[in-house]
DNA sequence: GTTTTTTCTTGATCTTGGTCAACTAATTTA
DNA sequence: TAAATTAGTTGACCAAGATCAAGAAAAAAC
């Protein structure tokens, strides 16, 4: 492992609005930095954290990319997600102590640790941030009901298409291009994800090229028609 | 609505080792006790919040059965979960002030209501309850994990042998038969959650009764070989 | 700057589960 | 109790996506 392991404030920190609550007095929102642990640099291909570790911290992602994946008593691989700066991980392990799933850094990524027994204590004080951690478990609920919604009822286009609006409009949310993207995982990675085999990951861009909806070179997509994805989603 | 409104005390609630912390107080329980707001019987096939509904309360299910299933926009429907008596739904609506799907009872059923700020107010003094619901949102997090990894990865066997022996687990950790259940809900139903057709269903369970690892009369499933089951979900 | 390894693409073929349809068995309603 | 409705089963056929295989293009390692 090769953690660096710099403090740095919320309060300077640019994704801020991201991952904390937005409406902090001064001295509540000093109380929280006063909490994040460390922050560490996690190089590509490096896990924040492995399945069967023991659960301290909740992560916030400063810079990088992660995937967080499961693996079944038989060996079979899932990818539960792909998570950018802002995002919070590690909830899956508050319910029995450990992680049930993998943390890995897709590009060099830095994350601050948030003790969580700290952030229960701080919690019961600062109603805000009591708030926002249900919000935060919440929003992951709901986003993995639509990812149940697409694995099982999708077409394989169709997931695609999803996938590929989700991402785009992440990465907008965070100051990028709505159209251009560059993929941080390869198309076994996202075919896990959607439920899929890398060939028809590779097919189905393929053909998405060929009707003129994107431009795919290698992981960088540009997004040439955004309406005719989301037609290929929710077809009429 | 057919609601009966009648106020019962956690204290005598056989469900309580399920929905409410184990280690609590006589003086933090009734506390408990008094931010229960009502219990209603829900009628098989009413709903106890719909999509869309503004989200007040959580909801503890004394006795009964409930689907959940959201609506994509273009009318995909996806059963996200089964849920009995001992289980906690509504988690969905935290995020966004309202609910993302809908509650459905599949058979007649008695819920607890718990409005959710007063669940906030009183988790920010009895920490036992406070780490209870982050508990339980993280354990619905690990189980769409699983569905995920489901969804994702498994072959129509594999999916419904998973889905049997999770329901004969969950209903015996009630008391019920390890072996013997009666299904609450249509093959459609499963065949909405598992990512497959009707037909798929009614197909696969005919193949295991050939085999001799079920016994299926419509809705009562006779489990006749656990370890069969247990040897297609995680085949060596 | 080569070599090696990894990732990606594309074709041919196969399989699983979907679709359509007919029929049976339960349940509900009248 | 009969009629109507809903739920479930089974067969024939089809299609989406998986599998297997070969080759190309990047990326990483030396």
């Amino acid at each position: 492992m090769n953690y660096q392991t710099i403090k740095i404030a919320c309060s300077n920190c640019n994704m801020r609005e991201l991952c904390m609550p937005i409406s902090l007095s001064d001295g509540d929102l000093e109380r929280i930095d006063a909490i994040i642990g460390v922050r560490k640099k996690i190089k590509r291909g490096e896990s924040l954290y492995h399945n069967g570790d023991r659960f301290n911290n909740l992560y916030a992602i400063r810079t990088g990319f992660f995937k967080t994946c499961i693996t079944s008593e038989d060996g079979r691989d899932q990818v539960t997600g792909f998570q950018m700066a802002g995002e919070v991980i590690g909830l899956d392990g508050i319910v029995n102590d450990y992680h049930t799933c993998d943390a890995v850094a897709l590009e060099d990524a830095e994350i601050c640790a948030m003790p969580f027994a700290q952030i229960e204590d701080l919690s019961r004080e600062v109603t805000a941030l009591q708030h926002h951690v249900h919000k935060i478990m919440s929003r992951e609920i709901v986003r993995e009901h639509g990812v149940m919604l697409l694995l099982g009822s999708m077409r394989a286009e169709e997931r695609l298409a999803a996938f590929l609006l989700n991402l785009a409009q992440r990465l907008h949310a965070r100051g990028f291009s709505k159209s251009e993207l560059i993929l941080r995982m390869t198309r076994e990675e996202i075919g896990s994800y959607l439920g899929l085999k890398l060939e028809t990951i590779s097919r189905t861009f393929s053909r998405f090229a060929e009707d003129g909806i994107v431009d795919v070179k290698q992981r960088h997509v540009h997004i040439l028609n955004t309406q005719a994805l989301q037609d290929i989603v929710n077809p009429k």
